[in-house]
DNA sequence: TTTCACAAACCGACTGGTCGGTATATTACC
DNA sequence: GGTAATATACCGACCAGTCGGTTTGTGAAA
């Protein structure tokens, strides 16, 4: 241990404070976990607790900070290694998918953090912004596609938000009932048929 | 007043408490929306409210059963009255595009459902045969397509699951942005690719 | 037609309990 | 000894639901 022991465990707690409060919040939804709970379940006392964050929804928009740079990082590895459209398109779904396998796992706080942005206005700007990337990004890959002459020259404002729209639906429908459908591989199967569609359609 | 002036106006009453509640729940949700703001809106007190209502969670039970029930009114009109199957999916693009409108004027109340689905089985229960209904009846306006010949006759339970998918994730995102994009109109539009593509696809 | 007993409708103060947050004490590392 | 980290006891606000009591229409007897 090379230097603050002391620093290091504190971290520690901060740490397993955040990963308790997501398991829970994505379990139960954020208004029926109390503060109690997440100290229970982190072993942490209430001073402890109130230490590192200086309230429960502080913890919780850090949270969301993190779910989104996360989020943004993968999109930033995508545009930087992917060399085809196609494939940039594949690795966008894998992403969606894994957003998606998370729901699985009592992992639904995504799903929480939209519930949330419809009544606080710094989370709702934060959704509807990533939102916007999330179509941008997809516009911008069939752009380039098109440029390739890979896709058809039209409406692919309209096709990117379908993209977006099915990703959407596709996870709210696995956050309800992840048994309920292979969700993951529907999802590929439909952006395929909207990728066959996208190049051989005439205008 | 011909009967029972009484009992009128107690239904009165209580219907008007079901409006309120239906407004506050879906402008401020469920957990942030008290029995005494709900009285206060109606102009009832909480004696009244609770002659009326065993619960709070009640009352919303009784505002998700109109609610699937007028969508099931609304499916059977579709069945029964139209004729050719373009126009069967046109009117029930439109059913959607009624439900996208609602979230508009501060009636998200069908956001609420989904959120509190994921925390109580019962409403769970509701909101999952729902999503199945929904998309079954698709499935069986593809299926009667495809006999008339108008549809390819390939992989229809995809195509279903991608216009309810569609339908979601249009109304999630309209519900989150009212003010972001035409959702209605967007929606249409989707639809008309996918059956663009249902139409001329080869198997 | 008037009276009156009854029940449905309604009222609002109160209760038991929960929850977010604070104040203060204690520990352990520098 | 001083400071960051953690613990414990506690506060005030709030909230779903209760309860004893009051009003008001109704229907039948007088």
């Amino acid at each position: 241990m090379s230097k603050n022991m002391k620093a290091q465990k504190a971290e520690e707690t901060r740490s397993i404070l955040l990963k308790e409060a997501e398991n829970l919040f994505a379990l139960r939804g954020y208004d029926a976990v109390s503060v109690d709970d997440i100290c229970q379940a982190a072993g942490v006392s209430k001073g402890g607790f109130y230490h590192h964050f200086s309230s429960k929804e502080a913890l919780f928009l850090e949270l969301l900070d993190r779910w989104l740079s996360h989020l943004d990082e993968e999109l930033l590895k995508i545009e930087s290694s992917t060399s085809t459209v196609e494939e940039a398109i594949a690795r966008m779904t894998d992403v969606a998918g894994y957003v998606i396998e998370q729901a699985e796992g009592s992992y639904g706080i995504l799903f929480e953090f939209w519930n949330k942005a419809r009544h606080e206005e710094k989370i709702w700007q934060s959704a509807v912004s990533y939102f916007e990337r999330y179509r941008k990004f997809f516009l911008k890959i069939l752009k380039k596609g098109r440029e390739n002459g890979e896709f058809q020259p039209f409406d692919l404002e309209l096709y990117s938000q379908i993209m977006v729209s099915l990703a959407v639906g596709v996870f709210l429908q696995a956050a309800l009932d992840p048994r309920g459908s292979d969700w993951k591989a529907s999802l590929r199967r439909m952006i395929g048929i909207i990728l066959k569609e996208l190049k051989s359609a005439q205008a």
